[in-house]
RNA sequence: GGAGCCGUAGUUCAGCCCGGUCAGAACGCCGGCCUGUCAAGCCGGAGGUCGCGGGUUCAAAUCCCGUCGGCUCCGCCA
C-alpha cells in the first residue's frame, strides 16, 4: 500500500516538482476523455488530481473506474497549474497533482446524499449517516474548531495553576435540579447510580481537599426535554477556586473567553465585560439572557395607566401586574403581521395583543379609543413613537408580561432581522435573588442551586424569613436576599454561570431549611457535602461554561447539534446506532429490572 | 403535557389552496461521447407504497380524522 507523505489541503508551493503520495476520499471526478480530473479530499482540504491518458496510461485507467468516495492512494508529481486554469475557490488551486499510480483502497455505494454545502439534508438522514454528514466540509471544521479550542482552554488553565481530575459518572440522585438518568445497580438490588447533572458537589469537595483549583473538561447528562441548545448530554467547562470572591471568578472566566474569541477568531473583546442586575435584565429585556445586538427595549407604562378606563389595564393593575411595551420602530407593520405576531404571542399563552400603528397625523388601533387624551400623549412620549412605529402591549403578572415581551422581542428581532449577526454581545448578569417562590410546589426553590451562597450582608434577611410564621411577609423577606451568584450571556445565550458557595455548615442548613429540605433529607443526599463543610472548608466559588453552546455561538450556528459528533434527535434517539433500546430479558434480570405490564 | 411548520424518485424540491394526463424538475445513479475541467459538458436510460392508517368522494399526493417521524417554541431544564 501506498503511504502517505502530504495531506491534500497542505500542497503548496515547496511541494512543486515533488513526487509525494496523497491518500483521501474521492469528491468529485471529471472526466473528458483522455484526462481526468479528481478533487482528492481529506482531513485538511482538497487538490486537485490529473490522470492522462497519453503519460500514465494506468493511471489513467484507474481514474476513469472511479465513483464518488471512493478511497485512493495517489503517487503522483506537484505541478503548477496551467495558466489559466487555477481555481481560485481552493486553497490549493494553483496546483495539481499529475497521478502516475493509483491504488483504489475501497470502493463506496452511491451516497444516501451528497457531500457537499449546497444540499439541504433532514436531520434524522444526516445523524443516521453522521459519518458522512462529518465529511462535510462545514460540519468537519466545526468539530476541528471545537478541537482547537480544547487545545486553548486547557493552555488557560494550567497557565493559571488549575489542576485537572475527573469526577465520578455513577453517582448518587440528589434532590433539585433536573430529572437524573438513572443506572440499575446490578450488585445492590433496587439500587441506583445516576449520571451526574454536573461535578458541582465533586468539585466543592476537592476545594476542601485542598486542591485549590480544579477544572475539568466534562460530559453533564440531564433527562429532560430537548432544544435547539439542549442535548441530554453535553460538556461543561467547569471549574472550581478556593479563597477567592465574585471578581476573582469572573475575571478569570474573562481572560479564558476572551483569549478564546482572540486566538479562534482573532477577536478582542471589550474587558472588563459589562454587568447588569438580574432585575433590570428582566425589566428591560423580559429575560436572564438578553439579547442587546437589537433595541426594541420594554418599556413600563403601568403609572400612565394607573387610572385607566381601559379594562384589560385596569384588572391587570389592580391584581398586582405590570402594563409595558415595546416599539417597533419604522416597522410599518401590515395588518396581516400583526396577526402573525398576535399568534405568535397566543402560543406563548397570551390571550391576545395590544397595539397600537402610529400613523401619520392619526392612531391606527383596536384600542385606543379606550384611552383619554393625557393617557396617549403619555404613553406617546413614553414610546418614542413616530409614525410608522408599531407599539405593542402586555398587561399582566409581571411573569407574564416578561415571558411574553421577551419572546416578542425576540422572534421580531430574528423574523424582520434586526441583528447584526457579526457582533458578540457579551455580559455578565449579577444580583439573583437566591430564591424564588415556586407555585406548583408550593415552596421556595433555589434559582442557582442550593449550594449558592447568599450574600453576607442579606443573610439576616434569611434569619428573618426564617423566624416569621407569615408566608406573604416571608416571601418578601426572601425576594430581597440576592445570591453571590453571575451568569455569562452571550447573543442571548446562558453561556455559564457560576457562584460563590457556601462553606460554613450553619449557612448551608439556613438555606436547606428555607428550601423545605429537612435535616433528615438534607443528611441523606447531602450528607456527605455537609459532612465535608465541618472539617475545614475553604471559601470558594467556581463557575461552568457550556462548550457546545459557547462554540456555536462561536461558529454562528443555531443549533449546538452541529458542534456535536454524534447529538440525538428532539426526541432523544441517536438514529445512527438507534439508542435508546430495548435490552434482553436477561439483562433486565441482572440489573433486577422487571418490565412493567 | 401543549402549539406551530415540515414529510412526494437516492437527494433537494414543484404539484396540494381550486380533487379528475400530476407522478414532474434538477442533482445523483446506469450506458455512451468528449484532452483543461473544477457544482465540467453533450446524448440516452432506469428510478416513486406521494411517511403510515382510516374516512369523504364516481375519483385523493391534493379535502377530513388519527398516527409516526424531523425541526422550532412553551412547559421542563438547581
Amino acid at each position: 500500500m501506498l503511504k502517505r507523505s502530504k495531506y491534500c489541503g497542505q500542497i503548496s508551493e515547496e511541494d512543486l516538482g515533488k513526487e509525494l503520495v496523497l491518500c483521501g476520499w474521492v469528491h468529485r471526478v471529471r472526466n473528458h476523455g483522455g484526462v481526468v480530473f479528481i478533487d482528492l479530499r481529506d482531513r485538511e482540504g482538497i487538490v486537485q488530481v490529473v490522470a492522462e491518458e497519453k503519460t500514465y496510461p494506468q493511471a489513467y485507467e484507474v481514474a476513469d473506474s472511479l465513483k464518488s468516495e471512493y478511497v485512493i492512494a495517489v503517487r503522483g508529481t506537484v505541478r503548477r497549474r496551467p495558466p489559466g486554469t487555477e481555481n481560485p475557490k481552493l486553497k490549493t488551486g494553483n496546483y495539481e497533482v499529475l497521478a502516475q499510480e493509483i491504488q483504489i483502497l475501497n470502493t463506496s455505494d452511491p451516497l444516501p446524499f451528497p457531500v457537499d454545502e449546497e444540499t439541504h439534508i433532514s436531520e434524522e438522514l444526516k445523524l443516521r449517516y453522521r459519518y458522512l454528514d462529518l465529511r462535510r466540509e462545514s460540519m468537519k471544521e466545526n468539530l476541528l474548531f471545537r478541537h482547537r479550542a480544547y487545545q486553548v482552554i486547557r493552555r488557560v488553565f494550567l497557565k493559571h495553576g488549575f489542576v485537572e481530575i475527573e469526577t465520578p459518572f455513577l453517582t448518587k440522585s440528589t434532590p433539585e435540579g433536573a430529572r437524573d438518568f438513572l443506572v440499575p445497580s446490578r450488585l445492590h438490588p433496587g439500587k441506583f447510580y445516576a449520571l451526574p447533572q454536573s461535578p458541582q458537589l465533586f468539585k466543592q469537595i476537592l476545594m476542601v481537599a485542598g486542591f485549590d483549583r480544579y477544572f475539568q473538561i466534562v460530559r453533564c447528562l440531564r433527562d429532560e426535554d430537548l432544544r435547539a441548545d439542549r442535548q441530554p448530554e453535553f460538556t461543561q467547562i467547569d471549574f472550581e477556586m478556593s479563597f477567592v470572591e465574585e471578581e476573582d471568578v469572573m475575571n478569570f472566566s474573562e481572560e479564558l473567553i476572551c483569549t478564546l474569541f482572540s486566538e479562534l477568531l482573532g477577536i478582542e473583546l471589550k474587558r472588563p465585560f459589562e454587568r447588569i442586575s438580574y432585575t433590570s435584565a428582566m425589566e428591560r429585556y423580559g429575560t436572564d439572557k438578553p439579547d442587546r445586538r437589537f433595541g426594541l427595549e420594554l418599556i413600563d407604562l403601568t403609572d400612565i395607566f394607573k387610572n385607566t378606563e381601559f379594562k384589560v389595564f385596569a384588572d391587570a393593575i389592580k391584581s398586582g401586574g405590570v402594563i409595558k411595551a415595546i416599539n417597533f420602530k419604522a416597522s410599518n407593520l401590515s395588518r396581516k403581521e400583526i396577526d402573525e405576531l398576535t399568534q405568535f404571542v397566543q402560543s406563548l399563552g397570551a390571550k391576545g395583543l395590544a397595539w397600537i400603528k402610529v400613523e401619520e397625523g392619526k392612531l391606527n388601533s383596536p384600542i385606543v379609543k379606550f384611552f383619554n387624551q393625557q393617557e396617549i400623549e403619555e404613553l406617546l412620549k413614553r414610546t418614542h413613537a413616530q409614525a410608522g412605529d408599531t407599539i405593542f402591549f402586555s398587561a399582566d403578572q409581571k411573569e407574564t408580561v416578561y415571558k411574553i415581551l421577551g419572546n416578542l422581542r425576540l422572534h421580531i428581532a430574528k423574523k424582520y432581522k434586526l441583528i447584526d449577526e457579526s457582533k458578540f454581545d457579551v455580559l455578565w448578569i449579577v444580583d439573583f435573588p437566591l430564591m424564588e417562590w415556586d407555585e406548583e410546589e408550593n415552596r421556595f426553590v433555589a434559582l442557582h442551586h442550593p449550594f449558592t451562597s447568599p450574600k453576607e450582608e442579606d443573610i439576616p434577611l434569611l434569619k428573618q424569613a426564617l423566624e416569621t410564621p407569615h408566608i406573604e411577609e416571608k416571601k418578601e423577606l426572601i425576594s430581597k436576599v440576592r445570591a453571590r451568584a453571575y451568569d455569562m450571556v452571550i447573543n442571548g445565550y446562558e453561556v455559564g454561570g457560576g457562584s460563590i458557595r457556601i462553606h460554613k455548615r450553619e449557612v448551608q442548613d439556613l438555606v436547606f431549611k428555607l428550601l423545605g429540605i429537612s435535616q433528615v433529607e438534607a443528611e441523606e443526599k447531602f450528607g456527605f457535602l455537609l459532612n465535608a463543610l465541618r472539617y475545614g472548608a475553604p471559601p470558594h466559588g467556581g463557575l461552568a461554561f457550556g462548550l457546545d453552546r459557547l462554540i456555536a455561538i462561536m461558529r454562528g450556528l443555531d443549533s449546538i447539534r452541529d458542534v456535536i459528533a454524534f447529538p440525538k434527535t428532539q426526541k432523544g434517539v441517536c438514529p445512527l446506532t438507534g439508542a435508546p433500546d430495548y435490552v434482553s430479558p436477561k439483562q433486565l434480570k441482572e440489573v433486577h429490572i422487571k418490565e412493567m405490564g
